[in-house]
DNA sequence: TTGTAGGCGTTATCAG
DNA sequence: CTGATAACGCCTACAA
């Protein structure tokens, strides 16, 4: 494996004058440039990125860190940072994480030592410990769906995609609507529900109070929503529209709600969240949320952090659409439903 | 950031006597080796992998090769290769692949420089002059889900797959069984279908001749399944069952079926693939494939090749089962359907 | 059992 | 513009 002084010794140049034309620096001549590529090409040279991630400053490497909840979402959301990502050089490693004490063990090892020169991190807020060594190492990081102001964040606003979902159901003509949140933070289950603000201030807003028994709080999986339909569908007075804070619980619901012989929308109807890709052919009405584009933004935002690391960090906001398909519909006449 | 001198001086030890402690050497007093785990503590030192990589040999890091097209497919998978890597150090660098271009770039890449001591490569083939190029560097790579028997393969055998999903077809009464397939390749139009032997062998058995105009290729998406569907219903004689190579397929494959008109499983039975996290939930009988256990017998294998290089590689197959839920029914009398 | 020296392949910093 | 040379942090001999 050839290194890089043997490339010098063929082109009969220095080891500098090589890293020069490595690094496209304008200070090499054309025709010492073409030599050295010449041999270059000819020796099948390829610098090494670990000695060069140790002689330099930067590894080059971006670290993802990602709670394993995020089901199909991932994908998408991998295509929009590869998409930002695609011009770079840099390397993403992948820190999955499963449960609480992995989380803390990912964030306490992420910064800490010269391994990466910044970090994604998706659907997560960091704990506090770690934002201070960031951000005293002047190390980026960028959220992805989740803000915090102290960090860079690209997210869409989960309380006004809460709203749009309420104020289209309201739109239909119902007026008991529920709604089948998650955990602001999944690993910790005394946080609140994360667009329950949302949900309640659309209600508001239509001069509904808060409906004293229509929250709840569910995994993100069709297993968590069908639980909370039936907690819901037992209610004295049971609601006639469900809000989702997904995709998978909205078809968790929609299946538990047809299972108990209401039909959907007829008897009840549902909206999902994040328009993943098996809503549409589920016919499920759902707040589309821009994943990839998420992912884009992100890298974007990391790149620029890694180029001007002076920059106050930026929370940007995307917006959701409601996508009307069919589990949705105006409610039935009180007189005339089961 | 301390450095292991640092530690060396606070502990008033040899940097070599650091080294030893760091990588468990047996040859340290116990003595010595507390007052050197004081001083780590102490300076809350941390070693840097990057200088490790480099200094030593092994840089601790696996590469993942994945096309994008694996959908939710992928978090199992990782939940696997997690669970098969939990106990060791090795940090996963993640490389997706979205057309063949690409594919062929990141294989180019991959054990091209030291970058990585290993890799995982999902669901893909790796181009011949990389198998050359691995073998002759001693460069580990274990497929997942695909099989090549130069090379640590862990996968299911599609061909019995299809084989189970035929019989299960014929069992219920079902004559006429259509296939929607996947290339074997997804990024070579030109390559064959991925069951399509499975599919044949089965008829044969039961003296039934390959149906002229049965089998179909088709994306791994429920649109793709959709597209297929239209098709095969609209042949002379369609068939009573169809048999996907993927859930998603299936989904779109059920969506279609319905909207023309045919019940499922009344006038179509239809299998699907994988028995994704949705499958259950939509009351999908399927073929079940044990994702995540693939991803950790794969890290295992390669956690293995990586301690013990000299060994030929093995091809472990994973056994499939049918799922039978709500897609599959006994065929409509003839003269009774519609 | 321990300390010391050499090397890994770059980049960066100097003189020239 | 170019070439030498000093880091960079660790591991692995080798010498003690």
């Amino acid at each position: 494996m050839p290194t890089i002084s043997d490339v010098a010794r063929a082109a009969g140049v220095g080891i500098g004058t090589v890293s020069r034309v490595l690094n496209a620096s304008p200070l090499v001549s054309e025709a010492t440039r073409q030599r050295v590529v010449a041999a270059i090409e000819r020796l099948g040279y390829r610098p090494s990125p670990i000695a060069r991630a140790f002689g330099g400053r930067r590894t080059q490497t971006i670290e993802l860190l990602v709670p394993l909840f995020v089901g199909s979402f991932f994908v998408e959301l991998l295509r929009g940072i590869e998409v930002g990502l695609a011009t770079t050089q840099y390397s993403l490693v992948l820190r999955t994480i499963e449960g609480a004490e992995e989380r803390q063990r990912v964030f306490d090892d992420c910064c800490a030592r010269g391994n990466s020169d910044g970090a994604l991190v998706v659907w997560m807020v960091p704990p506090q410990p770690f934002v201070e060594r960031m951000t005293a190492a002047g190390f980026p990081a960028v959220l992805l769906n989740v803000v915090d102001p102290r960090l860079w964040s690209v997210a869409v606003n989960h309380d006004t995609a809460a709203e749009q979902a309420v104020r289209y159901c309201l739109r239909l003509g119902h007026r008991r609507i529920a709604l089948v949140d998650r955990l602001e933070d999944a690993y910790d289950t005394a946080s609140r529900g994360i667009c329950l603000r949302g949900y309640r201030q659309a209600l508001g807003e239509a001069g509904l109070g808060v409906p004293a028994d229509y929250e709840r709080l569910s995994e993100l999986t069709a297993r968590g929503g069908a639980a909370a339909c039936d907690s819901l569908l037992r209610v004295p007075e049971p609601p006639t529209a469900i809000v989702a804070a997904s995709d998978a619980q909205a078809v968790g619901i929609v299946q538990t709600a047809r299972t108990r012989g209401w039909r959907v929308p007829g008897d009840l109807s549902v909206v999902g969240y994040n328009d993943s890709a098996f809503a549409e052919f589920l016919g499920l009405t759902t707040v589309q949320v821009p994943i990839r584009e998420i992912g884009r933004r992100a890298a974007t935002a990391l790149l620029g952090a890694l180029a001007e690391p002076g920059n106050e960090p930026e929370t940007i906001y995307l917006p959701t659409d409601m996508v009307v398909r069919q589990t949705c519909g105006p409610p039935q006449p009180l007189n005339a439903g089961g």
